[in-house]
DNA sequence: CCTACCGATCGGTAGG
DNA sequence: CCTACCGATCGGTAGG
């Protein structure tokens, strides 16, 4: 249908040039219709972008839920490391969509910055959420030691936030050096006092 | 002099708006003349972008190599926190230099992106010269454990660009909080093995 | 889904 | 440093 390819086509577009510097004529050229018929399928521009976070938001959120449940058997380093993997794979997998999210984090668009916040904090707590139990379930068990419990989801959080943006301005091979020495180093940090890392 | 007060505004609109959104004539109104008089200053908006940017870089680098001789004499966990007391302190104080450097390190206009990139690989590298010292020092007089230097080097780096992009998402509360947790954790990561962080 | 058009604004220039 | 202007392009509309 058009209205899905005017949607995919869009959320490039936003990613790669911002919300004003996407331009529904090169929109229109890319889906292969003329400006002006744009119209018929959504009211106007700001339309189309919060159609294209909509959508992009929803696919976040399933795809973080159902990372999580499967990781739930491994021990806490397994499942921290596991989780710089995932969110770096999905850095490279569907780059389109994390450099929308890059932009309209620190970027926003004036008219939509309030709007956007919310949803981004939405899904911060709803990652938060199930970090939390992470964290408890291992300091209990003693496979990491008794991080207080913010301070814990703070570090994870600004690692995740650091690799974000790295991951758009290093090359790949540097890139996963980065990634390698950042899981080594973070898990010394929630290491029991006493033990060693191997 | 006019031509310094056009380099300010700028600085500021390019911070705000981006390359693109940072118009002419918005910026010779702030500056108080019309935009046609913009011209007798600058060759064209090129010039103006490339005036804003080296004048940013050079100011940047004076205040890094002077940050870190003041500090040589404490210890390194102290050098490490008030490393990161430094950033957070250039972010708050000079919010938009740190917003301009953030926009071209993320989402630098199409045709300066080489450009860009040549300036901040650069700035790394003079950063990370004088963090290796301080790595390597530290390794030997015991102070922490004996971690590769790129791993140590690139802990760091994550941990202050994630602090980089935080900033701008949360408030003044939150994100001191978060700036205190990643301090106690980051310091964890370094602790020689057996010793126990206060 | 198209042709043909709108007013507004962009970066930049001519000429003084 | 200004007035007056240029062609190009923007988001959006009328009417079919």
């Amino acid at each position: 249908m058009s209205k899905d390819k005017i949607l995919t086509e869009a959320l490039s577009l936003f990613a790669s040039r911002g919300y004003e510097g996407a331009t529904l004529s090169e929109l229109a050229s890319r889906v292969g219709m003329k400006k002006a018929s744009i119209y018929s399928h959504y009211k106007n521009k700001e339309e189309i972008f919060w159609a294209v976070i909509d959508c992009a938001y929803q696919e976040e959120i399933a795809k973080l839920s159902t990372g999580m449940k499967e990781v739930q058997h491994l021990a806490f380093r397994e499942r921290l490391h596991n989780m710089m993997d995932q969110h770096v794979h999905f850095y490279k997998e569907n780059d389109e969509n994390a450099n929308l999210w890059r932009r309209m984090t620190l970027f926003p668009p004036q008219d939509f910055k309030e709007g956007l916040k919310a949803k981004l904090l939405e899904y911060e707590q709803q990652f938060n959420e199930m970090l939390e139990q992470d964290l408890d379930r291992a300091i209990q068990s003693g496979e990491i030691r008794e991080v207080n419990r913010d301070t814990g989801l703070a570090m994870i959080n600004c690692i995740l936030d650091g690799l974000f943006v790295e991951y758009s301005y290093y090359d790949d091979e540097e890139f996963n050096k980065r990634v390698e020495a950042v899981k080594v180093m973070t898990w010394r940090a929630f290491l029991p006092a006493g033990k060693e890392a191997e």
